[in-house]
DNA sequence: CTCATACCGTACCAAAACCGTACGATATTT
DNA sequence: AAATATCGTACGGTTTTGGTACGGTATGAG
């Protein structure tokens, strides 16, 4: 079904890196190593995250990146908006660009609204902070997925 | 950002159309008619919902489809399922097949499941009978977008 | 029992999207 | 002025998606 992009993916493996780290500046290569992916990559996240106003950037010699806001308050919405634009779930919905050719026949029309509201609210109730374990070593079971 | 694919969303608009519908069996090349879609793809599309259990079929002379279950028991999520298979936001996601190489060094390892869960409780809040106007001369500003 | 109708399963090709990388330009500190 | 690091654009290779075609199977009418 629906997935993100792996740029997505890396940002926020990137983002949990800066978070998680006691610099505040940090540069592209440093995240590379950090986040285990390649530099260029690395490079081509940071570039967006930095024109969401997720991320701050610095140039010239000592310069790098560092995260703009608390990490409370950048939702998965806010990254993955950053790399992959708006949440437009199905063609009818209303701040899609491009007009449905049979949108006065539809059956539907109009009703795709619920559900990307319903699934954005969902990615915005997940924040980076709670995507970023603050003990390294805690066992991943404690995340497992609830039962239904 | 993520966008279901559009054999989604034509699932949705013919399972309105059969919910919309009188009679009790439709054929592909009437439900072709009735979406507005080109009946190769309207038979792409059925044979996916035959096979999870949300549309039955019965051939022969006067054969075609059926819903098999009720339209407030048939959500989103079923649909999107049926056509495109099972939700996985993020490569690192519990029930995924492939094994993610940095796993073991990955700083966000299990977090996603989080965000898989929302997102999928999202898609199952909306149902089928949700997405279908009773009445299909209501007018679409009924359903906008509530504001944040 | 034959034939028309309608579903079934697989496979194929063109179009689109995505991923990773490269390159020249710009800014800042030493 | 030189070294370092970000910035913006652009470009191929790969993968995914969308639409279609074709031979096969089951059912019911005549």
């Amino acid at each position: 079904m629906i997935k993100f992009s792996k740029l997505t993916d890396y940002a926020v493996v990137i983002l949990a890196a800066m978070q998680n780290s006691d610099e505040m500046v940090l540069s592209a290569s440093t995240l590379s190593q950090r986040a285990n992916l390649p530099e260029p990559t690395v490079s081509k996240v940071l570039k967006r995250l930095v024109k969401a106003e997720i991320v701050a950037s610095s140039r010239g010699i000592n310069g790098g990146y560092s995260l703009f806001k608390k990490a409370t308050t950048i939702t998965v919405y806010d990254i993955a908006q950053a790399i992959e634009g708006d949440l437009i779930l199905a063609a009818c919905v209303n701040d899609n660009d491009e007009t449905c050719a049979i949108a006065d026949t539809c059956a539907v029309n109009g009703r795709w609204n619920m559900v990307n509201n319903a699934v954005k609210d969902a990615l915005q109730s997940v924040t980076l902070y709670d995507m970023t374990p603050p003990n390294p070593f805690l066992s991943e079971d404690d995340f497992a997925e609830k039962p239904l």
